[in-house]
DNA sequence: GTTATTGGCATAACAGTGTTCTATGCCAGC
DNA sequence: GCTGGCATAGAACACTGTTATGCCAATAAC
């Protein structure tokens, strides 16, 4: 339906800003500017601001957690949990500012709409999927599925935000390719330490 | 002198704030409402709010990087690795706003003071010391140094803002442990990977 | 064909934010 | 008592998210 157009356009407004520019750019009259029409138009398609949020939580859930499955597909233990890693570091640095939005500290009074939380949810589990498959497939030296998979999450979520906020001191940050590196021996040394690759 | 009065009780009064509600609620009219003077008294002691911001950055790292220096007093690598990491997240979730404030991401047109940026470098010093000496006394498995010191930042970075923004699915949110099993098995699992633990 | 209703939208306004202008009050030195 | 300088309060600025009001076109009802 053409009916639906304003609303179409409003969100992609709200995309483009955010791969152009910051999260905090993210206001209801630039995205009404952007996408011709007024504040009131983001009220009426999408509620509130945190209504367009939700929005941009689900297609960016989405366009994420397709791909972490993409990089499932790779060959061997060690080339998916180093694919999934790696795959889940590029779309990160590829869309900060939507990286920022999905996984920042959100608002406290933001309770996110149910249509975001199973976006969320999928891409979730791809991550869970992959360390169950290491298991199923190896030992990880635990059982302890869950705990695993957060660990795997927050190590690379860290490195991920500790590049996009760049708090880094002066001696780390002149070395432009210390990110990538310390990303490489945090992946290499998590597998070791998880028993699935003894050399690498 | 009773001049630096006011200047002190809009400092209490910032940090009482951050350390009862979100880091949302450090709103200048907030702060001076609560040091008991109106907006301008900020604008006086700290120039702006970046300013004041300037100044909770230095209180923060000081204790912070005085939490790491004591927890380097462990003994056995392993009993200072885990202490190191143990010390930099109790830190963090006792002073959750104020670690959101010091890590999470800035305004863009925020460059911190020189006051700031000596005191979270003296904090980094701490971690960066640890891991030094962790290579001088055993083998590391590799020379670089600097990324060593990113990559065990960035895991214990990532795990607890993943527990202070809470974006984790239900599954793993209702179980009230989930973050100290992944953090203690984070920590060990990359203990192993750097040959510091051979078999925890 | 005329009228009523609905729905999408713009204008303008609200309270809140960081910031600043103007004016006041206070105190030290004369 | 006066003068000068400085910390301060009140009001206002531009910005934020939000909303009450009213307009207008399309549709429904008679």
């Amino acid at each position: 339906m053409a009916d639906d157009d304003t609303r179409t356009q409003i969100l992609a407004a709200a995309l483009a800003i955010l791969g152009e520019e910051d999260q905090h750019a993210l206001t209801v009259r630039r995205v009404a500017a952007r996408a011709g029409c007024s504040t009131i138009g983001v009220y009426t398609w999408f509620g509130s601001k945190d209504g367009l949020v939700d929005a941009i939580l689900a297609e960016g859930f989405a366009s994420f957690g397709a791909a972490l499955a993409r990089s499932r597909s790779a060959r061997g233990r060690m080339g998916r949990m180093r694919g999934m890693a790696t795959a889940y570091r590029t779309w990160a640095l590829t869309h900060p500012a939507h990286y920022q939005v999905m996984f920042g500290k959100p608002d406290p009074a933001h309770i996110p709409s149910a249509e975001a939380a199973s976006a969320a949810m999928r891409a979730y589990e791809e991550l869970h999927a992959g360390v169950v498959e290491a298991q199923r497939k190896g030992d990880l030296g635990t059982t302890d599925v869950d705990a695993v998979a957060l660990a795997c999450w927050g190590m690379v979520h860290g490195l991920v935000m500790l590049q996009l906020a760049n708090p880094k001191p002066p001696s780390l940050a002149e070395q432009a390719d210390v990110d990538s590196r310390a990303f490489t021996l945090a992946v290499d040394m998590m597998a070791k330490g998880l028993g699935i690759c003894r050399d690498c």
